[in-house]
DNA sequence: GTACAAAACCGACAAAAGTCAATGACGGGC
DNA sequence: GCCCGTCATTGACTTTTGTCGGTTTTGTAC
């Protein structure tokens, strides 16, 4: 799947550089990562790694979409995290225990992947490598302790009035063609039937407008009111 | 609340060597942090900081137990974490973001707090603490993915047979004085009623006994097996 | 355009979780 | 020992969520 990439390091650095986990670092460490860094491809569902596996890789994305997800027995699934261009996944290899999530992507998608001990060597030298690693690891605390208030705390009205509103731009939000209902479900934490419930009670409410490749946000104020709720 | 200490930095140097996440530093590094951090006590009940305050501190607990708790508008609440003695907390300090959680003392506590700054210059010169801090965090990670996994994916019961599992220590789990069956359920993401419930449904299949300070497991088979379904 | 598969949608029903009100048990202070 | 407040327990009931079966729509390949 991964094999050593022998392309110009420099465009590698220029890539890596474009992450904004690594936008701050200097350049000698920029090359450093560059020259370590391992390029592997994968398509649309095909898996990265599964839960339980040990992969001694940080995982940087150069393009692509992928997902985070625990799969129940009864083959229900719970994003944990949606993972664009330029963010870092596989911080558990920080902590030298097998992965707890499965990922998957979303999209072809193109990702380097750092070894372990390199990334360990590095961090040794320049401390900035690790600043930049602390701070994407809080800022993943800080979502996941969301998505646990959110699970535990509110309905599934209330869960999917919050997603739209975090994601609309402008009013609007752009589906990509593989956000389907289902989709969306395992990251609310609900059922594609319940999650299209919910859709429907908000555009009965005239609060949303339900279309080809987006929905439209029409009355906001609706909207934040039902996020609140329960 | 917390005010400078003067004792011994001797002692307090020894005191922070027990933290887990401190144990492998090197002795001047132990020092240092000794002569920066700030003590501070808690009684029961009392809060150290709220759900969006500013709390420019990381916390290492000298003793006592705490809670981080997210809490919802009707009262209810929702526990991300406990923790004991030797563990750390406010993490989210490192994103440089306010706090996303209340944090609660659940006996009487002494914390000694690090400031922000001071931490951040330590860990440029020590390399090694940027790496302590990296596995806590990764830590957390996983532990809010299990309970993400948790509350999505698995029935209270299923829940609650897990922690049981989890707690146990030789078949039995101490319950603290603040273990109610009303903290359980914060835990489990449920209310008291519906825990309350569920260990009936324990107690009458004879898979546990609820005694006075403790829980036995009498049939940890039937209890492993509970754990799993849905 | 047709054919097909995937996704979206819908209604009836089942199960799980939550709520409410009331009662019993326990522990600590006096 | 007694009183009182907190915690635990219980049954009846409501609400939410999940499940199942099916139909309609959509997008895509041919």
């Amino acid at each position: 799947m991964s094999h050593p990439t022998s392309s110009s390091q420099k465009q590698v650095a220029a890539a890596l550089a474009a992450a904004p986990l690594f936008a701050d670092l200097s350049p000698p460490l920029l090359t450093a990562l560059a020259t370590i860094a391992v390029r592997a491809h994968y398509g649309p569902q095909q898996v990265v790694f599964l839960a339980g596996a040990s992969d001694e890789h940080l995982y940087v994305i150069a393009h692509g979409w992928l997902k985070s997800v625990k799969i129940a027995a009864g083959g229900r699934e719970q994003t944990l995290a949606l993972f664009g261009p330029g963010e870092v996944f596989n911080l558990a290899v920080l902590a030298d225990v097998p992965t707890q999530a499965t990922v998957i992507a979303l999209e072809p998608t193109t990702l380097w992947g750092i070894p372990r001990a390199r990334l360990h060597e590095l961090m040794a030298i320049h401390p900035e490598l690790a600043q930049a690693l602390i701070r994407s690891l809080a800022t993943r605390v800080i979502r996941l302790s969301d998505l646990v208030e959110d699970l535990a705390l509110r309905s599934v009205e209330a869960r999917l009035a919050r997603l739209l509103l975090q994601r609309a731009v402008g009013g609007e939000i752009l589906r990509q063609p593989w956000a389907t209902q289902a989709e969306f479900a395992t990251q609310l934490g609900t059922v594609p039937d319940v999650l299209n419930r919910a859709l429907q009670t908000l555009v009965t409410a005239g609060i949303i407008v339900v279309e080809r490749q987006c929905i439209r946000v029409i009355d906001q104020a609706g909207l934040e009111l039902r996020a609140q709720i329960t």
